[in-house]
DNA sequence: TTCCGCCCGTACACCCCTGTATGGAATGAC
DNA sequence: GTCATTCCATACAGGGGTGTACGGGCGGAA
């Protein structure tokens, strides 16, 4: 995520992952239509021939990207939550752990933005897929039968994806959302145990 | 909202609010990015001549169309949810009729992810600092305190942004959000519910 | 040393968009 | 009919992005 400059006069060769990771910052911050080669090259320190080396053309990055995003922020972020053996706890771990990223803050408001773009539908699609999968099976565990576990997992993940662009878009406006991590003020909690408490308050009605 | 394709021989004169729509309906589809003059021109069945008459440049159109979104979808919203009494129903009637416009499916998300846009940023800012204030009133009237009505109108807010994000980027995948109207599936209605009881489940615990 | 494959810099043609300048059609006033 | 205003069409210059062709540095292998 940190841009190797030339310090010295030795540069280390470029690879797809940097410019992965700088199309994923570009994108954070800009939409789709910042990913531009010539950007990115300027940005790496480098011309555009090293791109067309690496790369087909744009879509070729584009989707490389977003296979980056969609193994960092889905694939490994599922895998890192199969140790807790507690549901409730890896609930909590969860939106603790996705709502972590400021550094690609935006970037799923960009993503959803181009939904009918080739290049990004059908990892969008498998995206969402997984994640809703992921939470219907959690809440599931939690007691729920299939059919409200997946509308609660449905309701859980649009509180996400909204929380995610309230962020980025009124954070000054609306500074509980900015804060996160260990010290979770009170808006944040407030969201995430509404989304776990309402799931166990339709298992088992007190 | 729809084109007047030209049908006859007599074609009428194009107005600002044409253009805005026009530009509302593009950048819904394909971002800001796609609110070209050029494509605009040809969708209105005209050239960029009568486009620069009507507007000094595009970021004036950028700005006009997002006037007529904080309009139509905020300032028209609220004032017609003034002549509802019960608070629970103005709750019901906001959150149904907001995520009844299926046409400008997507213009949330593409104005989101350029939140740092010079004419998007004052907009968006007013948009959701307004909304979000009328959710903490009217979650006030519900019986909450200021410090928790806040919070739920967070909440709710946040929930809402992201059932608008789901709706565009998986309809498919997720059936339940994409249906919406008087015929509101058990998705739709567990989200609002869950909202507006949550509100309730704080003023007074059962 | 010489050669070869990897990686990058440079130059070129092409396309799309913006903004402006200018001409022209249509309409109503007189 | 003449004229002025309103609205749109056309032409041009400029800029930025993409994709490609080609050339050059550079390190390892024979």
């Amino acid at each position: 995520m940190t841009i190797q400059y030339c310090t010295g006069m030795a540069r280390r060769h470029l690879t797809p992952q940097d410019w992965s990771t700088a199309a994923l910052r570009a994108m954070a911050h800009g939409g789709v239509a910042a990913v531009s080669v010539n950007a990115l090259a300027g940005e790496l320190g480098t011309t555009r021939g090293s791109f067309y080396w690496h790369f087909k053309d744009r879509d070729a990055l584009l989707t490389a990207a977003l296979e980056v995003w969609e193994e960092d922020n889905t694939t490994a972020l599922i895998s890192e939550l199969g140790d807790i053996t507690d549901p409730r706890q890896r609930l909590t771990a969860l939106f603790t752990t996705a709502l972590g990223q400021h550094d690609i803050n935006g970037l799923e408001p960009a993503i959803v933005a181009h939904a009918d773009h080739p290049a990004v539908a059908p990892i969008l699609r498998r995206v969402t897929d997984r994640r809703i999968a992921y939470l219907t099976d959690l809440y599931t565990n939690l007691g729920l039968a299939p059919a409200p576990a997946r509308r609660q997992a449905v309701a859980a993940y649009a509180a996400y994806l909204g929380w995610l662009e309230l962020r980025r878009s009124a954070s000054d406006i609306v500074p509980e959302v900015a804060i996160t991590g260990t010290t979770a003020t009170a808006a944040l909690e407030h969201l995430i145990t509404e989304l776990a408490r309402s799931g166990e308050h339709q298992a088992k009605p007190e």
